[in-house]
DNA sequence: TCTAAGATGGGT
DNA sequence: CCCATCTTAGAA
């Protein structure tokens, strides 16, 4: 799957051993995902960066398990997690293989196919279409069947714009972490500054 | 086996 | 503010 005016990202983009550059080279990078001939897709505007080992909030720091087994892959292929029971939360995996890092893509501003987007999401207006992890993956289709599918394939992908957008980058602590005391003080969210699109507004 | 809690979102 | 909803990990 290839779409005229974008270049999708190669997996050596992936296999960089630091994900908080790579969670911040996300933003203004489209996503794009393709169901049933259905294309979706957007601009990235917010990301968080999750670094297993030491890094308590990430899943992946107690060692691995059947949940977090696609962490521990090499990078370029997509985690999908269940989380309260109803929201389907994609991480991009990323360094290389048994480095478990990956970024959570958190909101992006909707770009093609935004019908069927509204239509999944149940709503009749673009406002806050995709502005949340969980609405992100709703618009786009993407549940935990999509678990460990490469990022290079044909039904989720990441790609950049030929002609790109410029944008002001803002930091900020990451997003429902509380409990693992001074991690959750990491400067690890990343978001395009005033877009409408971003889950939470910066405080 | 059992259970608490979670990288959320939407409605009241 | 409250609730839906279910997997995972860790305890018993």
């Amino acid at each position: 799957m290839n779409i005229q005016g974008y270049e999708k990202l190669p997996t050596s983009f992936y296999l960089n051993a630091d994900v908080v550059a790579i969670s911040q080279s996300l933003l203004g990078v489209y996503l794009f995902s393709c169901f049933d001939g259905i294309l979706t897709g957007g601009r990235i505007v917010e990301t968080e960066a999750y670094k297993g080992g030491f890094d308590l909030a990430s899943h992946a720091t107690k060692g691995k398990t059947k949940r977090t087994e696609v962490v521990f892959r090499a990078g370029g292929c997509a985690y999908v997690y269940l989380c309260y029971g109803i929201h389907h939360l994609l991480n991009v995996v990323t360094n290389e293989s048994e480095k478990p890092d990956c970024a959570l893509i958190r909101a992006i501003e909707p770009v093609i196919g935004v019908p069927e987007m509204m239509l999944r999401r149940n709503k009749s207006k673009q406002e806050r279409l995709t502005a949340g992890p969980g609405t992100v993956t709703q618009a786009l289709g993407i549940t935990t069947k999509q678990n460990g599918v490469d990022l290079t394939g044909d039904q989720i992908w990441l790609a950049k714009s030929i002609v790109e957008i410029p944008f002001e980058m803002e930091t900020s602590t990451r997003i429902g972490v509380g409990y693992p005391g001074a991690d959750a003080l990491l400067p690890w969210r990343f978001s395009i500054k005033r877009s409408a699109f971003v889950s939470v507004a910066v405080k």
